[in-house]
DNA sequence: CGCGGTATTGAGACGTATCAAAGGAAGTGG
DNA sequence: CCACTTCCTTTGATACGTCTCAATACCGCG
């Protein structure tokens, strides 16, 4: 084997070839090279960070999944959403201040540590960059509003489709192509739902016997994308060029 | 009747004024004024903005609520959040394409007008002013995080005390201290929370029963905040220096 | 081989939806 | 000022969806 550099510069960061995201300059790269103060690597099931807890650091996944999450004083926890290879964690809840849910590994994970208080620099020196922190968050925004809506108004067997439809969608744009299977089981489908792990695996047995997937130890492969779709009634998330730090 | 202006000029603006604000240089003060290009005036019920249409401005409240919600295409739809005096109207989903949610007047309405494609200006000529969009965004997105917490998780008397002490604590901070009722319905409650309006009828009367809130024609009030906190097993929202666009 | 985490199943209780109808308050036009 | 309409709230009865509890089956792993 080759020896590798234990951490990736950001100008050879493997996410930023990926088609999904828009092309930056040297500039750019010079800056969030800079930017990058670190990597983390976490195993699946380890806490990234709690709510309440001060975190002086932002992160962006380079690989792995992770989710973020809520909790109610009886233990009762709610799923917010899910994060992605090219994803940016933590700057969700206030720039400042306690964190206001908690982020846990779903697969082992490797991130890029960020100082969230150089983050006032990234809009003083590049306002391009900046610009994709909005875009981000924006994003982020449009992706709860679905979520909303999903757990507001849809049947369990609905909301079930849209979300494995939606961790498909955004799977396959991730560029992790070698995972077949969404790494997630039961429990965490419940706790994106608002439902049961008893009606959640009710749930998904009639999503298997209509054949729309197929389930697996601790991992979910999709067999007809489109028609979870069609049985959420979704669209799907565009096909954009995302910007990525 | 004296006369009055028609438009605010953003250097007087009555919302700056507010405490909950922070204070704003001369010259942000300046850029605001310009990119705003106009008012506009609206009354309940009114539709601002569409789901799927596209839109070239984005919206500041100055006086009155509106909400934001989807619908699924047989009619069942979800409100997602309300926006009060000195919210951003607009940002949320993508800056560019369609919209992905559609707003509407909750009571009669003024809202300053800006042009979406000058946006792009904030990030260049006025860094903090763009700071302070992200934070809006953030805070956004964690609003957006306690309501997918309650709709997932809480029941439906814990829902209704959660949104009940969230409009309370919102309106309160607002500097419209006249408005001692809250301005909703059962519809619009029940549309939030993710019930039948039925059921959202019976709950808010075991709210009224234990002297929470006393319900009015088109809106509440809340007899016992922290009651209602309570119940819920929430927090509150920070007091913060928001900015403000 | 036994163990812990995960998935599956069944039965009964509970919460919420649906349907239907009636009562009240506000606004409109005669 | 009244009759009428309309929108909102309230109530009851019944159906359905989801939860809880409890038990069993399954699998990978030490």
């Amino acid at each position: 084997m080759s020896t590798k550099p234990k951490t990736v510069d950001c100008r050879d960061c493997p996410i930023h070839k990926l088609q999904t995201f828009r092309n930056f300059e040297k500039a750019e790269l010079n800056f969030i090279s800079d930017f990058k103060t670190g990597e983390l690597s976490a195993d699946a099931g380890a806490t990234i960070l709690v709510e309440g807890a001060h975190s002086a650091h932002l992160f962006t996944i380079l690989s792995g999944w992770a989710f973020r999450y809520k909790m109610l004083e009886d233990g009762r926890r709610q799923i917010l959403n899910f994060a992605l290879p090219g994803d940016l964690v933590g700057l969700q809840g206030s720039l400042e201040g306690e964190m206001q849910h908690s982020v846990e590994a779903l697969t082992s994970l490797r991130l890029c540590v960020f100082e969230k208080q150089r983050l006032r620099e990234i809009f003083t020196n590049h306002p391009e960059l900046a610009y994709d922190v909005t875009w981000i968050a924006a994003r982020e925004e449009r992706i709860l509003d679905e979520h909303l809506l999903s757990i507001g108004r849809r049947s369990a067997l609905e909301r079930a489709a849209y979300l494995l439809a939606f961790l498909q969608n955004r799977a396959s744009a991730s560029g992790e192509p070698a995972k077949r299977y969404l790494p997630v089981n039961q429990q965490h489908v419940a706790d994106t739902l608002g439902l049961s792990t008893v009606h959640t695996n009710k749930t998904l047995r009639k999503l298997a016997d209509r054949k729309l997937i197929r389930w697996r130890e601790r991992s979910c492969e999709v067999l007809d994308h489109k028609g979870l779709m069609k049985i959420a009634d979704w669209e799907g998330l565009g096909r954009e060029n995302r910007p990525f730090i």
